[in-house]
DNA sequence: TATTGTTATACTCTATAACTATA
DNA sequence: TATAGTTATAGAGTATAACAATA
C-alpha cells in the first residue's frame, strides 16, 4: 500500500498526543489547552490576555473563555493592570502554582510515552525538526 | 525563553500544512480532507465506506457527508456492492480521476514548500519518525 | 483613532444515538 | 444478532462582528 500522507501523520500524532495528556492531566482539573495557557502565564514578566494569546496562536475571543476556565477553578487570577487599564494583568494562583508544578511533571511523562518508540536521538530530531517548521509566537 | 511544548509544535506544524495544502487544492474545488478520501477510492480494490472511513480513522457518519460531498461535485458514484447490498462500492468518476491527476502533484508540490526550510535526509526522518508514531490505519 | 477585553453569534469538524436494510 | 449506510442531533473548538472602556 502507498505511503500514508504527511497530513494523515500530522493529524493522527496529534489526537495520540492529545489523549495522553488528556489523560495525564485528569487528575489535575484540566485539560491540554488549559495548562497551556496556565503554563505560559506562570511567567516572571506580567501577562496581558492578548500578550498570552498571540504567544500560543489562538484568538484574544478564545483567550477569554480559557482564563474564564481558570480563574472559575481558582488557578488563575485577573487584576488591572497598573499602567494601562484597557489591559488585565493575569497570573496564577496559590492554588495554580500548586497545579502546575504536579502537571508539569505529568505533561513531561505523557510526552514521553508518546515519544517511547523513538530513541532519545530521535525524539530529540523530531522536535528541532518541527520547531524549523512552525513560525516562532509572535511577541 | 522556554522550548515550546510537542503539543504546540504539532498543532501550528499541522495548522500550517493546512493552509498550503488548503490553498494548493482551492482550483480543483476540494479541500484536503476530500483529497484524502477520493485519493484513497482511487484504489484497486473496490472500498465500501466503511472501509474507507477506518483507513483514515474517521467515523462512518463522517464519511456520509464526505462521499455525499464528492459524490454533488460529480468526483465519485456509489454504487451496490454485488456480494453484498448492505454495502456501497464508492469509486471515482471520470471526473474524479482528472480532479486527481492535477491534485497529487499539488499536494505534493504544497508539502514540498512546507518542509522546504529541511534538508532532504531531514524531510525523509520527520516522515519515518512520525510513521512509527502513529498508529497504523486499521483494515 | 487604535487597542483591550468582552459578548453574542456562527461556523467547522466530529461523534453519539437511533433508524432502515440487509446479512 | 450483527453490520452498513443514513439521519438527526449535539458537542468541541474556533473565529467574526460589534460594543464599552481606555489609551
Amino acid at each position: 500500500m502507498s505511503r500514508p500522507r504527511l497530513g494523515y501523520l500530522l493529524k493522527h500524532a496529534n489526537l495520540r498526543l492529545s489523549e495522553l495528556v488528556g489523560a495525564a492531566l485528569a487528575p489535575y482539573g484540566i485539560d491540554g489547552r488549559e495548562f497551556a495557557v496556565l503554563a505560559l502565564l506562570d511567567s516572571p514578566v506580567p501577562m496581558s490576555q492578548l500578550d498570552a494569546a498571540r504567544r500560543l496562536g489562538i484568538d484574544r475571543t478564545t483567550m477569554v473563555a480559557m482564563v474564564d476556565a481558570l480563574e472559575r477553578k481558582d488557578l488563575v487570577r485577573r487584576r488591572p493592570h497598573p499602567d494601562d487599564r484597557r489591559k488585565n494583568v493575569v497570573e496564577p494562583t496559590e492554588r495554580g502554582h500548586r497545579t502546575l508544578g504536579g502537571a508539569r511533571i505529568a505533561v513531561d511523562a505523557a510526552e514521553e510515552e508518546f515519544l517511547s518508540a523513538l530513541s532519545g536521538g530521535d525524539a530529540g530530531l523530531l522536535r528541532d525538526v518541527l520547531e524549523r517548521l512552525v513560525p516562532p509566537p509572535a511577541g
